[in-house]
DNA sequence: TGCGTTGATATGTATATACATAAAAGCAAC
DNA sequence: GTTGCTTTTATGTATATACATATCAACGCA
């Protein structure tokens, strides 16, 4: 259940934390220094209430989380147990265009290029899993840095899930920060990827064709229908994904 | 504390939920559907008792997941409020690369290229957050995918926080996964870029000069000390990183 | 009007208790 | 020895209760 941002508190800032608190803290310490190794059996809820002279619910509360947290694992009759890290999971932040580019300190520019509502085509199946006899709109953007094209943005949004897009003429605001205030999203698939620019790609971004350029899809689902597919390009050298560590996720 | 994923219990299936799973999951839904949109003030743990017949404490341990999910937001004397989505963050799914190749059904194998031990120079210190006079272990090794190079790797091990890579060869056991299963890490830290491929890449990953790359570095810490650096280069087309969704997260 | 005090209220944490349930261990009959 | 039952055990969930604490609102006093 937990992440382990969630899951760390101050220890050093002294700060009163709770019994539980304090338990899931030792008890996740112990896991991430390695003192406690995956497999190693951790004492029962018997035997911390007793160390930590308390009830059973507030030890059990401490080793729920953990195990929400995926760190342990339950099994009854046996015990709780350290488990295995099971995939190197990074949390990806995607941030806002604008609030890259706010970052590097340059003034922000939202550009239109293209926008046309039009029947989906086989071709839009790809990207965006809409039924066939079905209406999108496709919108080609551009995001500035300074003078500088910054982020290149190619977006098919279904008009069966937002019907209100047909009213927007994007002509001054940018369709991610108008579909996330907009949609509740529930679901969302990214691929990432590094392509040598073609000569549209090269002209709209300023840049040599062939250059490296980061791509970044994203699909978006709200209740299980398909909302919006969008293609970022990044030309390469301008911009780098960070992500966040998270130590053990089930 | 929670992720969504964790978060998430099936509802299809029939399977007996309990009754704090069950009040998490209505609200979990009600949010996540927009009929709750940000801001609005769930119902009193008082009410949820009464609505669902229960004691206040089932209701909490729903609530309190909530929150740890960042979902909802908790204020003392006020009631509890649904969160603003704060950044839109994915889960990326950092997999073993012999993982990797084993999915794409082709036989894998690793090589290593050059393998030395030497003191850390000033250079490395933005890769690898080492104190100045100290060892490090730089490797470079090759990835196959048929017989086609997949991936290049470029590693640089603190000898301070892992002294045993001194005596291992790596010449037939890859660097990555012998030190996931030897060295607990508690942080980490990626970025994610495109690179056009520089003259040695190209040679080694049997590519075209220029060719757009992916290269993925992750720096490594374990107990706030620095342990290895690395640095994999994927040939652009032959790879894509895909992210899973996480809907709302603190 | 302005300000401090007081009380009401919702959440935060902790306890003792109870019963359910899954799983392993022990035991007995075949 | 294997099968099938019972017992034990640790966790899973839920309850009623208690007190702490943050905070808002209302009141009363200067």
């Amino acid at each position: 259940m937990a992440d382990m941002e969630t899951l760390r508190e101050e220890e050093a800032g002294g700060e009163p934390v709770s019994l539980y608190q304090r338990i899931l803290g030792d008890i996740r310490d112990r896991i991430l220094s390695g003192e406690w190794p995956p497999g190693y059996r951790i004492p029962f809820e018997h035997e911390l209430t007793t160390q930590y002279g308390c009830s059973r619910m507030t030890v059990n509360k401490a080793l729920s989380q953990l195990a929400n947290a995926g760190l342990i694992e339950r099994r009854r009759r046996s015990g709780s147990f350290v488990r295995r890290p099971q995939l190197q999971s990074a949390i990806l932040e995607i941030h806002d265009i604008k609030a890259e580019v706010d970052a590097l300190g340059l003034p922000y520019r939202y550009e239109l290029a293209t926008r046309l509502q039009r029947k989906a085509t086989r071709a839009d199946l790809v990207r965006l899993d809409v039924p066939l006899p079905s209406t999108v709109l496709e919108l080609s953007c551009r995001h500035f840095a300074g003078d500088r094209p910054f982020c290149l943005e190619d977006r098919l949004i279904s008009l069966a899930a937002v019907p209100e897009v047909a009213d927007e003429s994007f002509a001054e605001m940018a369709p991610g920060p108008w579909l996330v205030s907009r949609v509740p999203w529930n679901a969302a698939e990214h691929a990432i990827r590094a392509v040598g620019a073609d000569a549209a790609t090269a002209a709209a971004l300023g840049i040599a064709a062939g250059t490296a350029c980061l791509v970044i899809e994203r699909r978006t689902w709200s209740a299980d229908q398909p909302v919006t597919h969008v293609r970022l390009t990044y030309a390469g050298d301008s911009h780098a994904l960070v992500a966040r560590f998270t130590p053990s996720q089930g």
